[in-house]
DNA sequence: ATTGACCTTGACCTTAGGTCAGGGTGCACG
DNA sequence: CGTGCACCCTGACCTAAGGTCAAGGTCAAT
């Protein structure tokens, strides 16, 4: 007397595959059924109630291995996890609503390195004509500040606005980076520098630096990380560079080394 | 000059661990950065924007053995990649919603089981007076029905519910549930199988069968196996079941064998 | 100079099943 | 009657997306 459903029925029943059924017999989760005479797994509503049971709070995310104490759990234990389980789905709903939402953000890449208002600067460089390759690497330049010095990169944002709004400033921008095919030896760059140095020194905007943090040295080479970023460029551009935080140091500004 | 960050640093910056960004390194999924003197991974802005875009797909479910492909692919195949995610997490969305809100069903075993019609004919049982027991037994054959039996079970419900108002029916049952207990030669039993077999004649819900249903043997084998389980609580219940199949054949009604 | 925090590789573990191999069962059809 | 087909059995191995452990190199600070 062939009296139950076979696996594959009970499967169906509780829209699960066979594999899951014995794999939760495997692991202790549900009580194998009784076997008909050709050893055949029998399922009776015990079983399947059982099993929905378990599918449910595995499918709700609970681990198989905590699935099989919690149904043989007192009501109130099992009332408990069942809220437990309830909380964690609308959690787990809300960071995947939230992951939809900032999908968009992959489509233009600076989107999901930077927050808006670094790429309205990136852009505000390309409509005052710097080349496509400085706006690159001044990409590059934002994308290590907020990763390595986030501490100061509201301020060095402000900097960054604060200088593009002055034309001596972008002036000697755009001619700091023509340095770039200059030879390092080239009398212009001291010139530069000096120049570079005043226009920094005249905006002050330097000093936004909270206070404290020059004294982390963790912070300081970050910082020069950050600082000498741009040096990849060419010889010209790091003597341009240290030139100018000679200026800069000859004022009484403070600059950390390396 | 060490240059750019460590794997350390990149994880944090993206919101992974180091196991992570190394995984997605062996799995080509994002090139290896740049190692500096003493072996070390060092990552531009370049890697950290490829790292970012890599784990948003991936943390939106797309599996690495595709993310690679996808960020390397033209705009538009990328653009279409990205809405079938989207419409993706919105389905995983509304699964687990759904989910979240059947959980309650698990609090008492019935209504994970069976819908609330069934549930109320259950309810009923009891406040008829029926042993809990039988109610037990009754609630079996109702999840196998379901389970077994789909076509029909809505007829099945009606055919209850139906039966459920008819006093006679009521005492019947209750006769044949004692009847567990009588030996399956009672004199008793022969009498008893003629009145329920009358009793359901009168009735004629069982023509609620859909047309059709009786033709397919696999559909005859899954309604006998229903028909046939109240048959473990005894010897006697068979031979009543047995009676009153025969009664119903010999009235013209057409009962599947086994 | 040694501690502790970080990095390197490689080998194995985990969860929730899926796949494959090798064989038995039950039923219908020619 | 045997042949095919769909279903069932066990057991061994595979998978994704990492995690853990081991054994060792690096770096900065105390």
């Amino acid at each position: 007397m062939a009296n139950g459903l076979t696996i594959g029925q009970a499967a169906a029943f509780v829209g699960v595959t066979i594999k899951t059924v014995r794999h939760y017999h495997r692991l202790g989760l549900v009580a194998e059924p009784e076997r008909d005479g050709s050893g055949y797994r029998r399922y009776g509503s015990a079983d399947l109630l059982r099993l929905i049971q378990a599918r449910t709070l595995a499918g709700a995310g609970v681990p198989l291995a905590e699935v099989g104490d919690l149904l043989d759990a007192d009501p109130e234990r099992f009332a408990a996890a069942l809220d437990d389980v309830h909380r964690r789905l609308t959690e787990q709903i809300e960071d995947l609503t939230a992951r939809r939402d900032t999908l968009h953000r992959l489509d233009h890449g600076d989107r999901a390195l930077l927050p808006d208002r670094a790429c309205a600067i990136l852009e505000r460089l390309t409509d005052l004509g710097f080349c496509p390759d400085y706006v690159a690497v001044q990409r590059e330049g934002l994308v290590l500040a907020r990763a390595l010095i986030p501490e100061i990169f509201e301020s060095f944002l402000n900097h960054l606005e604060h200088s593009l709004a002055d034309p001596e400033f972008i002036e000697l921008t755009k001619r700091s980076w023509d340095a770039r095919s200059w030879d390092p030896d080239d009398p212009r760059i001291v010139e530069l520098a000096s120049a570079v140095a005043a226009n920094l020194l005249a905006n002050r905007a330097l000093q936004t630096m909270p206070t404290g943090f020059r004294n982390q040295s963790d912070a300081a080479a970050r910082y020069g990380v950050v600082n000498h970023h741009r040096e990849d460029q060419g010889p010209s551009i790091a003597r341009l560079n240290a030139l100018v935080e000679e200026n800069l140091r000859a004022a009484g500004v403070h600059i950390p080394h390396q």
